[in-house]
DNA sequence: TACTATACCTAATTTACTTAGGTATACTTA
DNA sequence: TAAGTATACCTAAGTAAATTAGGTATAGTA
């Protein structure tokens, strides 16, 4: 099993949340959040990760506040209001989701 | 968010598990279980699921024993040996990818 | 007799990711 | 000074793994 494949379809989620507990964040900063953050075990590539900060975007969950920090272009996302209900929202729903997981691990036929 | 995209990409190592929990089991039992295992938080739908099998059988993962109880075919499935070490190291993986993903849901930029 | 539960299955579509690049600036090292 | 690494943004094409939307058939229940 891919090591990284338990970030498949939660990427939104995960991106959400680490805004929402830095603030604002830019792109490049992300990923290397998710490797330190791992210790080195699940990496976000910036493939990934750009096209899904442009999706939350559209959708009206971020925003962003573009800088010139030592001569390079950063571009900071912030959560919108909306954003930050869907943030909580689905962090809620991903820990519990993590929970039933760990029990479904965990599951005896109670008849076997 | 979808409440079942934490078993997208780990739908293989959940099935082997509950496999290897309960020693034999067919298709249709382990969409039951895993509903009752996630009190019903989650689903796992029977288009998800036999490809899935049929994909572990073709790697030699599972095998296969056919019983008729009650009038019906049930296809019962138990690791293989080859299956039982998967099981073991896919499990080992996951159980990291949750710990990781919990670390990177609470990361906070140590300048920040 | 119709509906629900059990029990297997597939084809076509969609989604979300990976692979494989591209551009550009700043800093370090040979 | 040239090459390589780090920073920082990005996209297009391909793929993997799910969903949607069915299908078949038997047994039990209303």
């Amino acid at each position: 099993m891919d090591k990284d494949k338990i970030i498949k379809g939660s990427l939104s989620t995960i991106i959400l949340q680490l805004i929402q507990n830095n603030n604002q964040m830019y792109g490049y900063e992300i990923t290397k959040a998710v490797k330190e953050a791992s210790k080195g075990k699940m990496g976000l590539s910036e493939a990934a990760l750009y096209p899904t900060l442009h999706k939350l975007e559209d959708e009206g969950l971020i925003e962003t506040e573009t800088k010139i920090v030592n001569g390079r272009t950063r571009k900071y996302y912030s959560l919108t209001k909306k954003g930050n209900t869907a943030s909580i929202d689905q962090l809620a729903v991903l820990k519990e989701a993590i929970a039933s997981l760990q029990n479904v691990l965990k599951y005896k036929l109670s008849n076997g």
